[in-house]
RNA sequence: GCCUUAGUAGCUCAGUGGUAGAGCGCUGCCUUGGUAAGGCAGAGGUCGGGGGUUCAAAUCCCCCCUAAGGCUCCA
């Protein structure tokens, strides 16, 4: 809190006109006149609000002393936002300042306040002696720190139906050591930048970009393109399990009083603006859905009901050491579905199913994910053969939290980690249950026996966000680089052909056998530059491109051609059709967007 | 956010007080080639930004920005 302490001969005000905030008032009110007074201009700030009660004792205590020095009649509180450039709520303002007020009179004070909220026009006359303009800063005593001891989770490995002490278990896998170890704050970290940060540098995928704040990157053509089609990828994969896509807005109002509560919990971790509005940017989709279905009519018989959303971008202000290539950033996109459920029955029946797409995810980016199941100590009493039934879908050793109460939203959630190449786990999808959010979001739906409930709320990100989709990709790479040749899967290649034109005179008819290729819904492009088949045959190879055609005299006689497959390694001679069909096989049910650059490569920019 | 280290051409880096450097990439020319770098030439720099010390600063000092590593944290 800033007050500015004015003793003055007399102050007089009259209110002009009202602002979206003012208070109701009084006829009287209206206007005032004080003589002998001390004048103490108020601005209540952001940081009051958390202990509103010490804020308000101690500014009494500061008024009380300076107006028994200046020996003044009476006192005049007086609301004047321009003291400070972090003004609390409104609300709040108005809670402390008639707090302040009803103190003063308590002790025996004359005391009188100036209505908030309204232009006001006014007169004062200081009286200019040496204590007659005094400016304080107020502040709450600092709270001392709640000496309330974190209960410590229980941690066991589930396999094969058995909980195990992780002390106790025979790890025969370097992912599922590392995940647990980590989990368990005993991983010995390598240390070292994550090698995806270079890679996606290097494949022109994304960037840096100084100019904005840390965290947030540009990315270019072949970047967004793999960004196109993982939201594509997802978008499939949701709608076809019946989630309905929306788009919600990025910035919610802080004064929405659900928005509020929920945003606190996450702490110092929100980006939040201001101009006439406090508001804060999304770090996920769920205030958008939770709005949407607060505000819809829902019964029983739409439920189960699912909302899905990618949100481009949710924002996080993450600590800036903590920020790093596509695995921790500020500004991230991440596909989000929100699941209505009727009742604890219905979200465990939903909960398996996300299971088992976020372990389709795995399959189709060929990305090993090692898991983690977590729980309240009641849930895993009540459910434990569901969770059993549950662990045995991954089929593999899971690692078990068991929480001793509920400190976040959820009473359950399942997430799935893949493993980067320092042995550090990237989360990426999850699955939760929400017991919270659908009472304070004001979420009912009609029950069949005509009463309204509050439903429970699966989140769900069946590939957590998509930079961590394409970080784990990236770092599988490295992981793979020397035992074999780094690449994407081919249905997220951005060029998955490169033809290769021996001599300027091959280039006509290479475009002419891209075309075709392309027609088929592949991305192909031709390399026309006046190098040497070496340096393209290596340049392709740098891009990992797939598969690799050279086109020379000999295929401008023959019908047949001979294919570089990077997987193999192996050099196949072909008729086209055979390779299209090769090619369609491989990327058989994936998502395709055409090529977004210049066919021919020595028209491309150099990023 | 804290501690440590770094920032020189588009990229990777050399240069420790006295004329701004190399390789790759880029542009041009020569070469028209058959599976991981053909040859020659050229352009390209506010040496991260600002301030200071000095006859003279990429180089020494101070502040800031950005990045990396570690710590801590991530419903």
């Amino acid at each position: 809190m800033r007050i500015l302490l004015i003793h003055a001969d007399y102050l007089k005000y009259k209110t002009r006109e009202k602002t979206r905030i003012a208070e109701d008032i009084p006829e009287k009110m209206r206007k005032g006149s004080f003589k002998e007074s001390l004048v103490v201009f108020t601005a209540i700030e952001k940081e009051d609000e958390t202990n509103p009660t010490s804020v308000v004792e101690n500014a009494v205590d500061e008024i009380k002393r300076i107006f028994t020095k200046v020996n003044a009649k009476e006192i005049v509180i007086y609301p004047y936002a321009h003291l400070s450039s972090s003004l609390s709520s409104p609300e709040m303002a108005k809670k402390i300042l008639k707090k302040m007020e009803t103190a003063l009179k308590n002790e025996g004070f004359k005391v009188s306040r100036a209505p908030f909220g309204w232009y006001k026009a006014f007169e004062i006359s200081c009286k200019g002696h040496p204590l007659s303009e005094l400016s304080r800063t107020i502040r709450a005593e600092a709270k001392p720190e709640k000496a309330v001891e974190e209960l410590e989770s229980k941690w066991f490995i589930i396999d094969k139906g058995k909980l195990i002490n992780p002390q106790d278990f025979e790890f025969e896998n370097r992912d599922f050591k590392s995940l647990v170890d980590y989990e368990l704050g005993t991983l010995e970290s390598r240390g070292g930048e994550p090698p995806h940060v270079k890679l996606m540098k290097e494949k022109k995928l994304a960037d840096y970009e100084p100019s904005a704040d840390v965290g947030h990157l540009r990315w270019y053509p072949k970047g967004r393109l793999i960004r196109d089609l993982l939201a594509d990828y997802v978008y499939i994969l949701v709608t076809s399990q019946g989630a309905m896509p929306v788009e919600t807005p990025i910035m919610y109002d802080l004064e929405d009083e659900a928005i509020r509560v929920h945003a606190e919990k996450f702490g110092e971790r929100q980006y939040r603006m201001k101009n006439k509005k406090e508001l804060m940017l999304r770090y996920a989709c769920c205030f958008g859905a939770f709005r949407i279905l607060s505000d819809s009519f829902l019964t029983w018989k739409n439920l189960p009901a699912r909302v899905y959303e990618l949100s481009t971008y949710s924002f996080r202000l993450e600590k800036k050491g903590e920020v790093v290539g596509l695995k921790r950033l500020r500004g991230f996109t991440m596909p989000d579905l929100h699941t209505v459920c009727r009742d604890m029955g219905q979200a465990l029946e939903e909960f398996e199913k996300q299971v088992e797409i976020c372990l389709k995810t795995s399959k189709d980016f060929n990305v090993n994910y090692e898991v983690i199941f977590r729980a309240t100590e009641d849930f895993y009493e009540d459910y434990k053969d569901w969770i059993h039934s549950i662990v045995n879908k991954v089929n593999k050793p899971t690692l078990l939290e068991l929480l001793p109460e509920r400190k976040h939203y959820w009473i359950a959630k399942m997430d799935f980690a893949a493993i980067d190449y320092l042995g550090r786990p990237i989360e990426n999808p999850t699955v939760q249950i929400d017991v919270e959010s659908g009472k304070r979001f004001d979420i009912t739906f009609l029950e069949e026996d005509g009463t309204d409930r509050n439903p429970i709320i699966l989140h769900c990100s069946p590939t957590g966000s998509i930079e961590r989709v394409i970080c784990s990709l990236l770092e599988k790479a490295a992981i793979e680089m020397g035992e074999k040749p780094p690449m994407f899967p081919v249905w997220l290649s951005p060029t998955q052909v490169r033809i290769i034109a021996v001599a300027e005179r091959h280039v006509d008819y290479s475009l002419k056998i891209a075309e075709k290729i392309k027609s088929e819904g592949i991305r192909v492009d031709v390399d026309d530059r006046a190098e040497s088949v070496g340096k393209k045959i290596r340049d392709a190879a740098k891009e990992w491109i797939p598969y690799i055609i050279v086109i020379g005299d000999r295929e401008l006689e023959g019908a047949e051609f001979t294919v570089n497959i990077r997987k193999t390694g192996a050099k196949k001679i072909m008729k086209l059709g055979d390779f299209i069909s090769m090619v369609k096989n491989e990327v058989n049910g994936m998502p395709f967007r055409p090529l977004t650059l210049p066919m021919r490569i020595s028209e491309r920019i150099n990023f």
